[in-house]
This record gives C-alpha cells, sequence and structure tokens, in this order.
DNA sequence: TTTTAATGTAAGCAGTGTAAACATTAAAGT
DNA sequence: ACTTTAATGTTTACACTGCTTACATTAAAA
C-alpha cells in the first residue's frame, strides 16, 4: 500500500543503515544499497543525507549513544564496582559492535565538530565516564581529574582496538612466545579480575 | 626510454601507494588512481597485489616498520627515559601520519594473520616495547610483564586515538567545560613531563 | 634457440557517489 | 476551498571504482 510519501523514511533508513553497517562493516554499506534495503529509488536518501559522511554521522550518533546507555546500565552504590561494570560494559560493546565501533573512531567522520549531535553524543559518553570516576575518586583537582579520564578512555579504547586485532588467531600463534596473544589472552579469560587492577592504575 | 617490462614496479607501486595513503587519505586511495601516478596501465598493479587489502597490507607493513624504526631512535642508557623517548616517538607517529596509521589500526587489513609480513612487523614492534619495558620494570613475572606491556601499548594507542579525534577543534569549544579537549589539551601541551607519569602508572 | 612464465596492456562489466531534471504530495497562505 | 510552495520522492546520467578476461611483450629457463 506504499504511499508516494514514506512519512518516516529518514529515521528508517538509519536504522537499516545502523544494521546493515554492523552486519557487513560500513566500508560495504553503499548508499544504493541502503536504498534498495529500504526498498525506495537510488537517490532516495539524498533528500536526507547530503553526503555519504552524513550518513556515517548518523549512524555514529546511534552507536554513541547505546554506547552510552550500554555503559549505564546495571549501575549500584558502589563506585568502584560502577567502574569495573562501565568499563566491561565498554570493551563488550567495542567487540560485539566491532563494525560500528570502528565506524565511531575510525575515519569515516573525521571531525565531529561538523556534526554537533554526533559531537554532543559522543561527549556524554565521556562526561559519564567523569561522573563515574568523580564520586569514586577522593581527587579534587579538576584539570587532574580530566587528565585520569581521559587516560581512562584511552586504555579502555586502547584495549578494544588490541583485542579485536589479535582475539581471534589461528592456534599455533598462541605458542609463539614472542607474541602479545598469550597477555590478550589471559586478559580476555578474566577480565573482571584485570579491570578492578585496571581503575587501581590509572 | 621506459620499457614494456619496468623491473621494479612492485616496490614503486609500494612507495607511491604509501605516499598516496598519507597524503590523501586511504579511503581515498584507488588503484587506478595510484596506476596513473605511477604512469603504467590500470591492471598493472593487479599483476602485484591480487585484490586491494593486498595493498593495504604491504602499506600497513611498511607503515610498522617505519613505526618501529621511529620508536627505536635516540635509545639511551637510561632505561626509563627510553621508555618516554619510545613513547614520544609513538604518538608523534601517531599523529604525523594520521592516515597511515589509521591504515595500520583500522579495519582496512581486517585480519592479519592473512599477511605474515604484516603480522611480523606489527609484532616486531610490540616486542621492542616488551623490551624496553623489560630493561626498566624490576618485574620477573613474564605474565604480568606481557599484561604490563599490553597496557603499554592500549594507552599509547588510545591516547593517540583520543588526542586525534579532540586534538583540532573550533576555539569556541575550548570555552566548554564538560568537554575532554581541556584535559587533551593540557597533556598534549606538555607531553614530556605526563609521558613520565604514564610510565609510572601503568 | 625454443619454450615458458612473468609482467605488461586494452577492453569491458557491474557497482559506486552524486548531480540534475522531473513527479508527487503535504503544508502554508490567500 | 484554492492556489502556491516546499518537501520528498523518482528517473536519468556521468565519472569513477574494483576486478576479470583476453591479448602483448619480454626476461628467464629448458
Amino acid at each position: 500500500m506504499k504511499s508516494y510519501h514514506h512519512g518516516n523514511l529518514k529515521q528508517e533508513l538509519i536504522d537499516c543503515a545502523s544494521k546493515m553497517c554492523e552486519r557487513d562493516g560500513y566500508t560495504k554499506l553503499s548508499i544504493r544499497s541502503l536504498a534498495k534495503e529500504s526498498n525506495v529509488s537510488q537517490t532516495a536518501p539524498y533528500r536526507h543525507f547530503k553526503t555519504k559522511e552524513d550518513l556515517y554521522a548518523e549512524i555514529a550518533t546511534e552507536g554513541f549513544n547505546k554506547l552510552h546507555k550500554t555503559i549505564s546500565k546495571n549501575q549500584s552504590s558502589d563506585s568502584e564496582k560502577n567502574l569495573t561494570i562501565g568499563a566491561k560494559a565498554y570493551i563488550k560493546f567495542g567487540l560485539n559492535n566491532a563494525n560500528t565501533y570502528d565506524l565511531m573512531f575510525g575515519t569515516a567522520v573525521p571531525d565531529f565538530t561538523k556534526y554537533p549531535l554526533l559531537f554532543q553524543s559522543a561527549n556524554k559518553t565521556y562526561l559519564h565516564i567523569r561522573t563515574k570516576f568523580n564520586e569514586f575518586s577522593k581527587i579534587k583537582d579538576q584539570k587532574l581529574i580530566e587528565e585520569k579520564c581521559v587516560y581512562i578512555w584511552a586504555k579502555l579504547h586502547g584495549l578494544v582496538g588490541l583485542l579485536r586485532k589479535l582475539e581471534v588467531v589461528p592456534e599455533k600463534l598462541l605458542d609463539m612466545p614472542d607474541t602479545p596473544i598469550k597477555a590478550i589472552n589471559s586478559i580476555n579469560k578474566d577480565l573482571d579480575k584485570y579491570l578492578i587492577k585496571f581503575f587501581r592504575n590509572i
């Protein structure tokens, strides 16, 4: 019964694109295939996204919103526990939404300030980390707090990257003593234990 | 004078592609433009790189070799100094070769084990970090050392990512109190000072 | 010297981002 | 209610892409 005007095409395109992005990777996502999968003409998306980067920005924004929601879940009254829970959720998000995570932190959208909503959603994620760290830490110096929080994010982000890059590897390589794979694996196996140390050594 | 057979086309293509990749970003790099810039036919590169990913892998390999060389420079007899010098070099490499760094750590080559030379060159970089950390640290437990080294790399890698993502930003944003930009900026301004703290808090 | 394999080219296919011209319709102005 | 207008859809078209296939040249091996 679909009429000429769709009514809610933009959001539907974003949802569909997010799905496709995570399914196939953002490099495989084409505007044409998106249009096809959404049952509209090839150029319909251009009414809502001037360029592909604009589309990427929308997907990334949704990604940060989802990330923020994920790391905010299951919070208790124990501020240290909250940090490790959040951190674990962050890493899990990075591993379970690898393709979307790549889009969010890669170069698909080189400058977030071009997209205020994207910048805001990314910043919201940082603010959550800072808030939770503030609740946990006794540090008062604002500058030092910011510095520590940047390190937290850096460490989390870096860990996700390395875990992803080296996690799945042919078994024989596990016998090579000169690779970080063994370390990565042991970290991976008992993430909780390591995350406690993690926040005691920022 | 150029003859039908080039003689050294493969290496010349890799060099040219590395240059173009850093200049324009790896997403803008096309095999056709590479061929044009190298004054060969559009399909000549396919004799040396079966797919574009193969070409990416070659560029990434050169990138890791360059990174390894960079962080190995200016080493002294002071093991702690060596760490900070190496770390600074690492971060600088990430910022000054941003596009190549993206190729190396992004999803252009999703699985390094498909390219033994690439895996090896990436691993060489890790080994250097571990060696330098070993010289500095008093830790004996091998497992713990590996863990710390992964954290070092993660932290460095994460810092590069965040510095890149938030470094250049419209001035007005610097007045926003709720962004990590201020922290990033202060870290950036006095990187040396922060790197010393960095290695005392792995 | 012949054969063969490596390495170059030319032509072509299917898919891409995006611009321009046109079609339909919801919303705004009278 | 009727017209105008702006939003949102489609069709067509262009230059570009990765990659395949068939063919050309030549260095190295037999």
